[in-house]
DNA sequence: TCTGGGGTCCTGCGGCGG
DNA sequence: TCTGCCGCCGCAGGACCC
């Protein structure tokens, strides 16, 4: 296990900014890309109205009391797919797509451990992007992902920062630990209950405290990354592991039959999109959320993966049925998982069928 | 003022088969 | 034949990320 370069490639607020290049005029104003209804939440701001506190996942209504003058725009999936593609494939054809991991639309990371001066080919890089594109991104360089995505954060928009992992740890020693990606509320109200506020504390808790709190591996893991330790590697193939669609109303439904018709819905464009890719699903489940938000998913593996519409749709409502909540449901979502191709599905069945055959003999 | 939609990964538990 | 142990799978919930 050698020395390693990765570096972490971040989009700048990526879908405000695809936006933006079909409507330059908007440049300079305040641009929120957000759904309108009751329910809504933000999913990206302009650095513009990011000056006004407004940032992601925050209420749409919120933020359109920090800033009126704010132009709302309804999120485009297709569009931001579209540039993407662009931008990615551009990077993978530029450094190697064996060395290319996209985690998310707008985000990934290069191993760049064997190119040479790696500062250089990624500045040219974001150059090329900028150019191929009109869309800005941010890198960072460290040993690892963990520094490295670090580090694409500290001077967005269009910055490129190179960190060592001890460098990283001096700096950030009086951050807070939600700093670290993978350190999210719980976990930081947590370590505040035990007095741990910062990195340096939380490095200074040591393992075996840590351990005793969160579990061997948790606490093993928040150690190593308070130590900015991190030992991912770039894996430039994720297959997917799951695919939903879930649905919040802007006022809750307690009709059976219409969060039924939903579900088939949402069971119809699923299998669409399974289809596309040739995928099949095994497990079903659904997702309901009730007007307190408590959440409850429910799920069942069948005999045979399935990307047909009526099957899916059928064990959703059965599910449905099952749980039978009686308060009115604020969220209803379906889920395909445990996938498999169709000539892997087929020697599954095949492998099946002649152990049922060995059993009844 | 409430809290989207798309995901991933981990944990704990219970059933089951060898 | 019974029992215990172990590993795997499926399920539910939770935490987290963009």
């Amino acid at each position: 296990v050698g020395r390693r370069v990765i570096a972490h490639v971040d989009c700048d607020a990526f879908y405000a900014s695809v936006e933006l290049l079909r409507r330059p005029e908007l440049r300079g104003q305040c641009v929120i890309v957000s759904g309108s209804g009751p329910r809504a939440v933000v999913t990206t701001a302009s650095y513009e109205a990011r000056k006004y506190g407004v940032h992601s996942a925050m209420p749409t209504a919120r933020a359109l009391r920090l800033c009126p003058q704010a132009v709302l725009i309804p999120p485009d999936g297709a569009a931001y797919r579209e540039a993407s593609q662009a931008v990615w494939g551009l990077i993978r054809a530029e450094l190697g797509e064996e060395l290319v991991e996209q985690v998310g639309i707008d985000e990934g990371y290069v191993d760049l451990t064997e190119i040479e001066m790696p500062k250089a080919a990624m500045r040219k890089l974001a150059a090329d992007v900028k150019a191929a594109t009109g869309l800005t991104v941010s890198v960072g360089i460290g040993p690892n992902k963990l520094v490295a995505k670090i580090a694409s954060d500290l001077e967005k928009p269009e910055g490129l920062v190179a960190l060592s992992r001890e460098q990283a740890c001096e700096r950030f020693a009086a951050s807070s630990p939600r700093l670290i990606p993978g350190i999210g509320p719980k976990t930081a109200e947590r370590l505040e209950s035990m007095g741990i506020s910062t990195l340096a504390a939380l490095r200074e808790a040591g393992e075996g405290v840590l351990s005793e709190r969160f579990g061997a591996n948790h606490g093993r893991d928040l150690y190593r990354r308070a130590h900015f330790e991190h030992d991912g590697h770039v894996q430039p193939v994720r297959a997917a592991v799951s695919q939903s669609s879930e649905t919040t109303f802007d006022v809750d439904v307690a009709d059976h039959a219409v969060l039924e018709e939903v579900i088939a819905r949402q069971a119809n464009g699923l299998c669409d999109g399974l289809r596309r890719k040739g995928t099949l699903g095994r497990t079903i489940g659904i997702k309901v959320r009730l007007a307190d938000f408590t959440t409850v998913t429910r799920a069942r593996t069948i005999e045979t993966a399935t990307n047909h519409p009526a099957v899916v749709a059928g064990v959703a409502c059965d599910l449905f049925r099952a749980y039978d909540p009686s308060d009115p449901v604020r969220l209803i979502g379906v889920r395909v998982a445990a996938f498999t191709g169709e000539e892997e599905e087929a020697e599954r069945r095949r492998a099946s069928a002649s152990r049922q055959l060995r059993l009844a003999v």
